[in-house]
DNA sequence: TCATTGGTTTGGTCAGTCCAAATACGTGAC
DNA sequence: GTCACGTATTTGGACTGACCAAACCAATGA
């Protein structure tokens, strides 16, 4: 009897096998990114690229798919339709950002810490580099936010933090703002403590804040937005002390 | 000649015809984040949900597909494999934040901008709220950082910053930070700038601000954090004054 | 000249079939 | 008994071919 031949002496790692769909989308997601395909073009047809790629429809449908939602792709339907190359914008942070907070029931107070983190910051960005369209849409929101009807002005009140956010002309810092503020938004839909004084507090510090950016004066644009949102933090945790309730 | 009876006394709205996939996705979304669905557990196989939804099984995959790369569902195949539920985590935001800056071309600058506004509040929410094993990463992290190679280097120094961001327990804070970490790192892989000197610096820096985590001292720690910070910010864009380079 | 209408292109959906991965399970050797 | 091995089963992955519906375009006729 000899001893059997030795089965040990190749060894391969283990081989991951990735999906035709998935390679599909990251070619033509590296494509995209590097900027070989213009803003706005249209890809080829469905049936050209099952062509090209010699994959089925549905594969090549799925790696669209794909990129549709990661905002890389805007498909239309009929005859001049196609699948168009979209830049990515700030919104798709902001989806990210709401679906994290919805799925993993974040506190209340990690979001306004979020906030707390990142909005100064954003006012001292923009009394830097507001421009005067920045100026009228800051004075615009806060014109919307003397009303007595409380929705109005919540989306009075988020419209010009995120003014804020867009002012400082920080793309990043503008997605997540303005994530925050949605999150903040649906958080405090309900709540009624946002009485008549709540109101005429909250028109006082953003016209202080807008005067400050107006003024280009980073400093005093800091300290006044980080005393009303910590103020706006402190009222609605002291309002829930748990300050645990998840959103939604 | 009669006149013809009128023909515009029915106006209706525009109808827009939601895509059947979408509609699925939205629906299986909603039951996900709404808590329905245990985390881990399996949605019916793909087949079965074809014969509850009466839609075609291309359909159903395109909208598994769909929370599939949004981070809600993992799909294993074969037998006991499936779609299992998993909630979203801070890498998705950190995902969608880098197509962004890869797609937009954001600038170096303003990715500095976004980690300087960050990362303190990251080092005060830390010193008070880091864990011993948050202590553990983030001395590991340090003591990784002390090697000669460029790659190591900056493995470790992005590790190190996650962990800061880690120990804040905030989650979006976290998912931010990294993508932020992230985008840098990319950015900085092929500097050469990274002498013997700036190494030490960095290695002091971190051990301080990690010294001020320990201690549990806030204004230490983001004292310390805003000088690291605002200092490495100050030499990239020395080292390249336009400070305007999009990453990639 | 201009509203109408039919054709054409393109994505959206469907049905059925087969393939491949991953596990469960039965069977036989020890 | 138990462990290794081969086989069956379940499940996602992929393909084919067909038809539907939206949207535009161009020919047509009043």
């Amino acid at each position: 009897m000899s001893t059997p031949p030795a089965r040990d002496q190749v060894r391969m790692p283990p081989v991951d096998v990735p999906k035709a769909s998935d390679v599909l989308a990251s070619q033509l997601r590296e494509r995209i990114l590097a900027g070989e395909i213009d803003e706005g073009a249209a890809l080829p047809p469905e049936r050209e690229l099952v062509e090209q790629t010699q994959l089925s429809r549905a594969t090549v449908r799925e790696a669209l798919r794909i990129l549709e939602v990661q905002g890389l792709l805007r498909i239309k339907a009929g005859r001049s339709g196609g699948a168009f190359v979209t830049r990515p914008d700030p919104q798709s942070v902001t989806d990210s950002v709401l679906l994290l907070v919805r799925g993993r029931s974040i506190r209340l107070e990690e979001i306004h810490q979020a906030r707390e983190a990142v909005e100064p910051s954003c006012a001292v960005l923009a009394s830097r580099a507001r421009t005067e369209e920045d100026l009228a849409e800051l004075d615009a929101a806060n014109a919307a936010l003397d009303t007595d009807d409380m929705d109005d002005f919540l989306q009075a009140n988020i419209r010009w933090h995120i003014a804020v956010a867009k002012a400082s002309h920080n793309q990043l810092l503008y997605g997540f703002m303005q994530a925050i503020s949605r999150a903040i938004y649906s958080a405090t839909e309900f709540e009624e403590f946002v009485d008549a004084e709540v109101r005429r507090t909250t028109l006082k510090a953003h016209v202080s804040v807008t005067e400050a950016i107006r003024d280009q004066d980073p400093d005093a644009a800091m300290r006044r937005m980080e005393r009303h949102v910590h103020g706006f933090a402190t009222a609605v945790l002291e309002q829930d002390p748990r300050g645990e309730i998840p959103i939604r």
